[in-house]
DNA sequence: ACCGAAGTGATGGGCTACTCTCGTTTTTGA
DNA sequence: TCAAAAACGAGAGTAGCCCATCACTTCGGT
């Protein structure tokens, strides 16, 4: 009754996959066939279903590995700098930039519905740390969390067409949007927290 | 040489068209096919490819029609009250929440790439007196344009997951960016002013 | 070295967007 | 009112893709 860990060779080939997806979606966008992405990773493509289970679980894995390897990078990167709103900024306008930089793999990650606040919240959580700091420096106001940072990068990018350069303008007009303030913000909608992806 | 008006029938068939793409993709989402909507607007499939062109230009059409019925109007109705900052807010959160509960056409729209800040400027016109006024009495920010209104809408929009209710904390969050700043946003980036879509 | 887990490539079914044709209906304008 | 023109409907046909399955091969841990 153990778990049995997946072969070595499954692990690479899961890998390959995941790679071969990222690369191809990012350059030709959410219209590539699976079977394209499997010749790419050098993969049978019965294998890819085998692993993923269908299209939409192939471009979830793609979307969150690299969300993992460049974004989650750059949270915590900024948890050790003096200046915690500074930081913060950074941070996100970077996550915004790499991110509108995969706009083809951006674009079938919405489609999929990989792209949702959840996802982008799931690997902010460094983020909190210099969040808090900021708040106590008064630097940004005080009913801000962390879901609402994944909300902002979901929003930046929400105006990037394709082709477009990162939608720097209305970045700078959501981040204008942390300064304290004397409203409070509503409650969040009453989301259960349960984690509807996989 | 003088321009073809088409016939009488061909228009009301082309509204017909519409109303049920409205509908249909309002309750079953982009996923309903094409023969779907013909059926329920009691039309052929062939003349809904004669009239639109393809799948796309048929939610184009019906998501324009949309906007132009339900949106545009909150805009117009904004042009008169006596605060303008107010009146401001009220319209766009009358905007997302209509937005909002037609998810299933919204999503299409997207998809379509129909659900622009191009397309959602284009309706929001009239909110530009109304802008002008808020940043006359010192409400909001000078450096405002109608086009960063439509970018609200849009980005308000994003994060709102299938079944959600309209995401009023993020709103109020984009709401108050508008309050007036010492820095200044970047100028957007350099868009022709060409309307791509049609 | 063995045996089960994983991979392979091929095949096929099912669905949908889109096209074409041609006989039929509706509109238009004289 | 009537004939030409325009639009329509229905169906068949094409093409592409997702996904499942199968019979067989390869690989890897014990």
């Amino acid at each position: 009754m153990h778990e049995q860990r997946p072969r070595a060779d499954a692990l690479r080939n899961a890998d390959k996959i995941v790679r071969a997806a990222i690369a191809v979606l990012r350059e030709r966008g959410p219209e590539v066939s699976l079977e394209e992405i499997a010749r790419q990773a050098g993969i049978g493509s019965a294998t890819v279903y085998r692993r993923f289970g269908d299209r939409d679980g192939v471009i979830r894995a793609a979307f969150q590995t690299y969300f993992a390897e460049e974004v989650e990078p750059l949270a915590l990167a900024a948890r050790d700098a003096a200046d915690a709103g500074g930081a913060l900024a950074e941070a996100l306008t970077a996550a915004v930039d790499t991110l509108a930089a995969h706009a083809g793999l951006l674009k079938a990650a919405r489609q999929s519905g990989a792209f949702t606040v959840d996802i982008a919240e799931r690997f902010m959580g460094p983020l909190g740390a210099v969040l808090t700091r900021a708040q106590e420096a008064g630097q940004v106001r005080a009913d801000l969390r962390v879901r609402d940072l994944a909300a902002i990068i979901v929003m930046a990018l929400a105006t990037a067409h394709s082709g477009d350069p990162a939608p720097r303008r209305y970045l700078a007009l959501l981040l204008s949007s942390l300064r304290p303030s004397d409203d409070l913000l509503p409650e969040p909608s009453g989301h259960p927290l349960l984690k509807p992806g996989a």
